[in-house]
DNA sequence: TGGTTAACTCAGCTATATTGAGCTATCAAG
DNA sequence: CTTGATAGCTCAATATAGCTGAGTTAACCA
């Protein structure tokens, strides 16, 4: 969240650290992969990575997996992730209740939980995260030397803006910094995003952005908001308040109103509402969507043209390698938004040599932001930086 | 330009080359600076800190700057750039003229040049090039081993895309990756950008966003383009042509229009034109306004609600400090678009602790782009980097 | 069976940062 | 004017970690 890296000096120790991250993420990446091929990745010499491979085995993040049959000369030694090697906590804060996930090493769901959240103050807040992060650790049966670290996320924007009286944020970390706190309150590594980022890294971690390196999420919350990658690194801004991509304003009906007032979670609930059907579930939508219901229907056509013009802005302001819409819908609305898509023809986007579609479906449902926050924690564990959390 | 960055494993040398241009860093940005308070911005030991300044003394890159008067203790021994340490060549490529310039190490202008650009084909533009920036380290005096390295802005955008029909791109480097093309025909590093992206780079250098890490340049060329730079980095995008702004529709008269078709160099031209009135420089324009010539004011006028409608596109999706309107137009004219630019209220920018305006007037005038081609080269020099150019 | 290839290992080397002791220059209080 | 405090700086010793080059191992191929 926010400008919590700082570049800072490189020595002996911080050189180790930033190679042990980079030959953990070309393992991850790989899947399997030999010691000489990730010499030859990371830039490193083989000695250097047979140093660093077994001291990754020592500390169980990886194993062996066999060995390649390969053309010619000896076959190398296969080494991939160990899934036990290290549990993520994703911890989601909404206005009722909060939700928790665990993740392995590889990014696969190993628990969740939901529990209500009665006080909605700093301290209420924080015990009952704090309560969630013990019980599905222990639910999950992780020795507390395996839990890498805690990913929390909340509704944005954070620090003080113009939107803070909307009160979709939360108005008790607006003097605190989030990451801090809960770090000192939990005892563990803290990484604070909004849904959107998380829900963002959560596809680079394990889903369709697998092997992306820039790319954009745009996440359907309660709102629309935009999680930015790229080469690897989320894009914070310089407040961590970037991707508020549904204050944005769109044409719709003749006059100009905000993105997410047409496109949204809430936007969809309220359209049918005014038209007599109340749906408060994904559950709910689903099915509407499956008996192809008129006003939802209506709704999705009258949402087509704003979500070309956001896919527009994306392309053309940020150059991604794909789009992922997703987030809390049912996936059959995700699809049905991509097939319908007008995707303007002349972009930068259109190139003729593309590896990826231009749009993707992400994970969607309920608990999309949940595993997202996990995914954070998962994703810093792989991430190189010669920088140091603040 | 492009993703021409690589993270690389660190090793002590690298991690040597990386603090050395954290240290330059640091000087740079102070102006002058003593050898305890590099250590402390940059957690280095001040031995390591010690050393490396030795090194870039013995380098010509630093100079001693007499002592500072502090409240306690031995008053520290302060350093600053030595302009005539290095010397960046920038180098603009138009369809019909090539035009360079000469920085000094602090970002200063030494030189600068034009020539007519007569064959537009590779052989043509290289030699073009190459004989532009041998021609002017020659007229600026700049000893072989003191030249950085040239930057290169040319149209983009870069490889083959959907809008590689418009022609606003140079075809010929549709197929050659230009920074290797030029590094090699001219013996030295090249760096390669697109106009906005130097500018927003320049302005860093030496120009209002001194001090920022995270804003956006709104670059007045023909078209209208968008510089990025998040947390010191220039934000490329996945295949480095990011901040295609102007290709974002927005409403105008009614009906639908790309952005630099109402708000860019060549709409205002347009514009007088129907209007009338020819003009085809920065002086005509700046004549025009200067005496309120009434379809300039019509144009600006009209131009104010595009120019607000990006700027919320900007705050919103990428929460920046500041936002830099600049490029070929002249002052004045920035001036009057950035008075009368109405900014939302209701956005993520609207922070009460606020220390940059949300507008700024970025470097104006024809030369721009050339003189942010070199910047380039300077910026490049002081960005630490545990990362191999390609 | 012997040659070729590539992966891997071992031991010594080197580059660089850190640590701690000690020196030096300035300011402020007595 | 002396003394103490503070902060900047230097020197020498130490530690970390990656690199190099020679040697070993395991497969394939003729």
């Amino acid at each position: 969240m926010g400008p919590n890296q700082k570049v800072v000096g490189a020595n002996a120790e911080r050189s180790r650290s930033h190679n042990r991250q980079m030959v953990l993420d070309r393992v991850r990446l790989a899947g399997r992969i030999g010691r000489a091929e990730v010499a030859r990745g990371t830039g490193l010499s083989t000695q250097a990575v047979s140093n660093i491979i077994a001291d990754l085995l020592s500390d169980g993040l990886i194993r062996e997996c066999g060995r390649l049959a390969s053309v010619r000369g000896q076959p190398p030694v296969q080494y991939g992730l160990n899934p036990a090697g290290g549990y993520a906590v994703g911890v989601e804060i909404r206005p009722d209740a909060i939700f928790a996930a665990v993740l392995d090493l590889t990014g696969a769901p190993v628990a969740t939980s939901r529990q209500a959240l009665r006080a909605g103050d700093l301290r209420g807040v924080t015990e009952a995260v704090r309560g969630a992060t013990t019980a599905i650790l222990k639910s999950a049966r992780v020795p507390e030397e395996r839990a890498l670290g805690v990913g929390i996320v909340m509704p944005g924007p954070f620090g003080r803006t113009g939107l803070s009286e909307t009160g979709s944020a939360l108005p008790i970390f607006q003097e605190v910094a989030p990451a801090e706190w809960f770090s000192q309150a939990l005892g563990l590594p803290v990484v604070v995003e909004n849904d959107a980022n998380a829900a963002a890294v959560a596809e680079r971690v394990a889903g369709v952005a697998r092997g992306l390196e820039s790319y954009a999420y745009l996440y359907f919350g309660n709102g629309l908001g935009l999680g930015i990658v790229e080469q690897g690194r989320l894009f914070a801004g310089a407040f961590g308040n970037s991707g508020e991509i549904g204050h944005v304003p769109v044409m719709a009906g003749g006059h100009s109103v905000p993105l997410e007032s047409v496109l949204s979670r809430l936007s969809v609930q309220r359209y049918m509402q005014e038209g007599g059907a109340s749906i408060d579930s994904s559950e709910g939508l689903a099915a509407a969507f499956a008996s192809r219901d008129a006003r939802l229907m209506a709704w999705l056509e009258r949402a087509a043209e704003p979500l070309s013009n956001a896919i527009t802005i994306i392309e053309n302001v940020l150059d991604p390698e794909a789009i992922i819409l997703g987030g809390a819908m049912p996936d059959a609305i995700f699809d049905h938004l991509i097939a319908h898509a007008v995707l303007a023809e002349q972009s930068v986007a259109q190139r003729p040599n593309r590896s990826a579609p231009r749009l993707l479906r992400g994970h969607s449902g309920p608990l999309t932001g949940t595993l997202g926050a996990a995914a954070l924690v998962i994703n810093r564990a792989f991430t190189p930086r010669i920088a140091a959390a603040t």
